[in-house]
This record gives C-alpha cells, sequence and structure tokens, in this order.
DNA sequence: CCTAATGGAAAGTAAATACTTACATTCAGG
DNA sequence: CCTGAATGTAAGTATTTACTTTCCATTAGG
C-alpha cells in the first residue's frame, strides 16, 4: 500500500468519502472512519486534501450533473420517444445517484450540488414540456396542461427513483424494465388521440 | 418564560428539535442550538429528557404512521375512487412529513421509523392492487400487471411528495390539485376499458 | 545506489459538545 | 406568606474530533 499510483489513494479516500456520507452525512463521517474506509493513515487524508472539507470540494468539483442528450434521437413517435427519454431519465438519476442522497442529505453543506439538481430538473422539465407541445401541435395528443403533463412523468420517475434509492428492494419490486414499460404504455394510452 | 403549563416546555424543545433535524441532520444539531430555538436553557433540555437520544425517542414515540382509511370509502368508480385515493396519499405522506424528512436523513438513527415508512408503502401498495385486481374481475379495467401499476401510481405521488419536500416550489409549479387532476386523468384513460 | 516522493506511527493540541453539579430565582396554589 | 415545582445561571468535566508535528519506512526512477 505503499508508493501506489499517482491518484490512487486520492481516489481510495474520495471514494470512502462518498460510501460514508450516504450513510451517515457530513457530520456524522469522521476523518477517522474515512482513512479506515479508505485504509489509509488519516495522516494522509490531510496531505491530500488538507481538510475535511477539502474532501467534499474535491468530490464536487468531479461531479458531472451532464444531461443525456435526448432532442437529438426524437424521432416524433410517442412510445419511442417516451421509452427513450425515460431510459436516459433513470440512467441519469442513477448516474448522479451517490451526489443526489449527499445533496438531499445535507443540502445546507452540499448547496451548490442541491442548487444543480433543482436546476436540472427544471431543464429536463422544460425539455419534455416542449417536446409534449410539439406533439401537440402535430396533433399527435390532446390538449393538456403540458408542463402538469411533464411534471407528473418526472415525478413517477423521479418516485422510482426515490425508492429504490432509500429503500432498496423492500418498497418496490419491479425493476426499472418493467416500470417502464408498464408506465409509458399506461401514460400514452392516456394522452395521445385514437 | 417561568412555570408555564405543563408539558409546554417538553413541547416547545421537541418542536424545535424537529426543525432542526430536518434542516442539519442528528448529528448536525446541537443540543444548544435546539435549546436556543426552544428558547430554553440548555439544562432544562436534559432535566426533560436526560439525553439527546432522549429528545429522539420521544419525538418518535409521539409519531403516529396511521394509514387514513381508503377501504371504507370505495364506491367502485375509477376516476372517484383513485382521486380519492390521490388525495388521502398525499394527506398522508404530508402528515408524516417531518418524520420522513427525518428519517431519510439519518436511517441509522431513526432506523424504527425508516422500516415504518416501509412497512406503510407496502399496506398502501397492497391495498392499491387488491383495488386494481378486483375492477380488473368487474371488468372495469384492463389486463394489466396490477402490481406494477400500483407501484406507479404510488411512484408518481411518492415523487411529487419528495420534490415539494426536498426543494420546495423550486421543481415542480403544479399544486397538489392539478397535479391529482391531470395524472388521474391520464392514469384512468390509459388503464380503464372503453 | 541515491534521492525525492509518498505514506505510516505515535503523540499531541485546541475546540466543540454532551452532560453534570451546585445554587439562585420565579411564581402558582394553599 | 410559604412552599414546592419548574426554570435559570454559571462553572466545570470528559470525550470526541479535526488537525498538527515530528520522525521514520518504502520504493520508483534517474
Amino acid at each position: 500500500m505503499i508508493n501506489m499510483k499517482k491518484g490512487e489513494t486520492k481516489k481510495k479516500i474520495t471514494k470512502a468519502t462518498i460510501e460514508l456520507l450516504k450513510e451517515k452525512g457530513y457530520k456524522g463521517t469522521t476523518t477517522r472512519e474515512i482513512a479506515e474506509q479508505a485504509g489509509v493513515n488519516e495522516l494522509t487524508v490531510f496531505r491530500h486534501f488538507g481538510n475535511k472539507e477539502g474532501i467534499i470540494q474535491a468530490i464536487v468539483k468531479t461531479t458531472s450533473f451532464s444531461l443525456e442528450i435526448f432532442d437529438k434521437s426524437i424521432e416524433w413517435e410517442l412510445e419511442k420517444d417516451l421509452t427513450n427519454f425515460g431510459y436516459l431519465l433513470l440512467k441519469d438519476f442513477d448516474n448522479n445517484r451517490d451526489m443526489i442522497s449527499i445533496a438531499l442529505k445535507d443540502p445546507l453543506i452540499f448547496s451548490q450540488a442541491h442548487e444543480e439538481i433543482i436546476k436540472k430538473i427544471n431543464d429536463t422539465k422544460k425539455i419534455l414540456k416542449e417536446y409534449f407541445e410539439e406533439m401537440q401541435k402535430k396533433g399527435y395528443i390532446k390538449e393538456l396542461d403540458c408542463c402538469t403533463q411533464a411534471e407528473i412523468f418526472l415525478s413517477t420517475y423521479w418516485g422510482y427513483f426515490m425508492y429504490k434509492l432509500n429503500f432498496g428492494d423492500k418498497a418496490l419490486h419491479a425493476d426499472y424494465q418493467d416500470m417502464i414499460k408498464n408506465s409509458i404504455n399506461t401514460f400514452i394510452k392516456g394522452i395521445s388521440l385514437h
């Protein structure tokens, strides 16, 4: 465990920190625990990051809240598009699951990440809303409140994700494929014209 | 602030504690802050509850996770029933919003409450699933996976609630009435036979 | 083989924090 | 007016925890 490759120690520490933050939050996680979990001396933690706050700043910095590209794969077919969107959405939530879990536990300490999550939600909502509006213009779906409809769609996926995030498999049993298939199926029939 | 009515001080302390727990979590909340927020001497806190853990035990004890009664108001009309169910669900989430927020922040410390939430979700899911099954037998709705459908319904409401809980009005703009009306509307058309 | 970079061991410091003790104060009710 | 229950003031203790300091060990690479 000595003289390891550059950056490896740092990565071990941030990884250990993330796991502990998810479990116990910022105040509940001690630097000693972090060092233990990382298999590293506590001093090494301070050598790399200066102080406890330095670790979280490093974590936040390397976290990208990238939005998966939905716009470019639109085919203007309700089922295909929404299924695709559902997949991208869940994948996206899942890519950011650590940061989401941490930021929701400590919104004051991770205020920046907290804000970014909100921004991301709104961006996603806008995309979906505009998609619905366009589909309405094209005459593929009913007259309805596109904004609210977008929020309902997002809520369903956010709810599913949050259930899984907080309760694992103890609350919901449907896997994400079942969930997407069934929800899209119901949703489409609810909003499309025939 | 001296010689106040019986139980009033205790209530002030638990109330202050709840507010702080929602913001900062268990470890992030100090007994001094609790006393300050309650407008009470720190010693008074210990006199009433023995120790910090005593406060949270008192809080958990007085928290009831009562399930609103849905069964008894069933009319076997999809729109009426689901609308009613949606209202009860959101009301129920809202009644327990403090405990939900706290338990999700500190699942280890509030493990009992955490378990109760999971149990409650499963109870609610079962009720909804059985309702769908019965409606299927009666020939009012399509052949579909009732369990998954129940989970989707719950996810939508849980997601809406979690958005509001964590982000206030910064994420979603639909009020709960719009949300219920629109989601039920879409949902019904998705699952009912015509 | 030497050196610089990296990490470890052990001991310690200063602040925060949960909790205690001893004593004074207020005020409602008899 | 007196008593007792409830609260306040002040000072202190023991533990935890973030962070430091000093010295030592290992090894990759020139």
